[in-house]
DNA sequence: CCAAAAACTCAACTACGCTTGAAGTACGGG
DNA sequence: CCCGTACTTCAAGCGTAGTTGAGTTTTTGG
């Protein structure tokens, strides 16, 4: 022991290892940075050179699109942690709080039209008479039958 | 009884009338017959009428669209469906199982996210040491510690 | 030292699902 | 008959998340 604990002056990687490494398109890279989300430092022939950390932000994006959250709101939360200390517990369960009910709330739904697919099933459905699929809140139209369709609450879908 | 049976020569629908019942833009319902998804007669004059049974499209359109389908993909399932009769219960269930299982892996999906990040809570995680939500596949790159992050499988995303 | 590989910038392009705007036509009530 | 609202087409634009390509510079290895 003791070899793998030498602080050893952050070995800096370039555009193209972290492209690799992360199973990231170079050009997505850039295009992050642009928006905010990773930053690097440039050598005297000005390429990118990317701290380790940074495959951290990169692995924390990836995983934040799968929850669902759109790239500025990604920032938004990588703003949220500290600067450039390594987010604590408190910090990243914050986040995760957040996210966990955007899963949930996703999930819910999913269920839900899955459950009233269900139901669409045995009702022999698409003939529109008080199916919950598309029926969610009928009889909406000024006057007559008909119905104002499905268009209430997506949630999370702007 | 009698009176709604009556066969009563279809009764046609303007696109203004459409959109009110449906929730959906006008321009939206253009833009849906562009790309085949519904389909109107004209006028003398040009104009627009649809159907009833164009609501009921429609909202199968929304549906779908919720399930996470793209609107080509949508079209496709309208097309495998019996032009102009109302659809059987065998049309239907054999379309409302294909979606049940883009629904259920999506929902396995999330939910896998989920436990990872229930896990992740726990283990004070972004530090990246042997982390579920990062780590899917560790130690992938050619040498030395560091992960190809997260992009195994997202499945039906392509 | 020099070629090849890798990086750089910037603009333009992709795909999806629409919306917006301009310019013109149709429909319906008074 | 006329006015206002609703409709028509077509082209262009938007937001998201990048990719692609041209032309140039840097880095690396034999």
């Amino acid at each position: 022991m003791g070899e793998e604990n030498v602080p050893s002056k952050e070995h800096w990687l370039s555009i193209g290892e972290i492209a690799h490494r992360s199973g990231v398109a170079a050009s997505a890279l850039r295009f992050y940075e642009d928006q905010g989300l990773i930053a690097s430092r440039r050598t005297a022939g000005n390429q990118r050179q990317y701290q380790r950390s940074t495959l951290r932000r990169i692995a924390f994006v990836q995983a934040a699109q799968r929850v669902g959250l759109a790239l500025a709101e990604i920032k938004q939360a990588l703003d949220s942690l500290p600067e450039d200390r390594t987010p604590t517990r408190a910090d990243w369960s914050k986040l995760s709080k957040t996210w966990r009910s955007r899963l949930d709330e996703r999930i819910e739904e999913l269920e839900r039209l899955r459950d009233d697919l269900d139901s669409c099933i045995g009702c022999g459905c698409l003939s529109l008479q008080r199916c919950n699929l598309y029926n969610k809140e009928d009889r909406l139209s000024t006057r007559g039958p008909g119905a104002r369709l499905l268009n209430v609450g997506i949630p999370g879908e702007a």
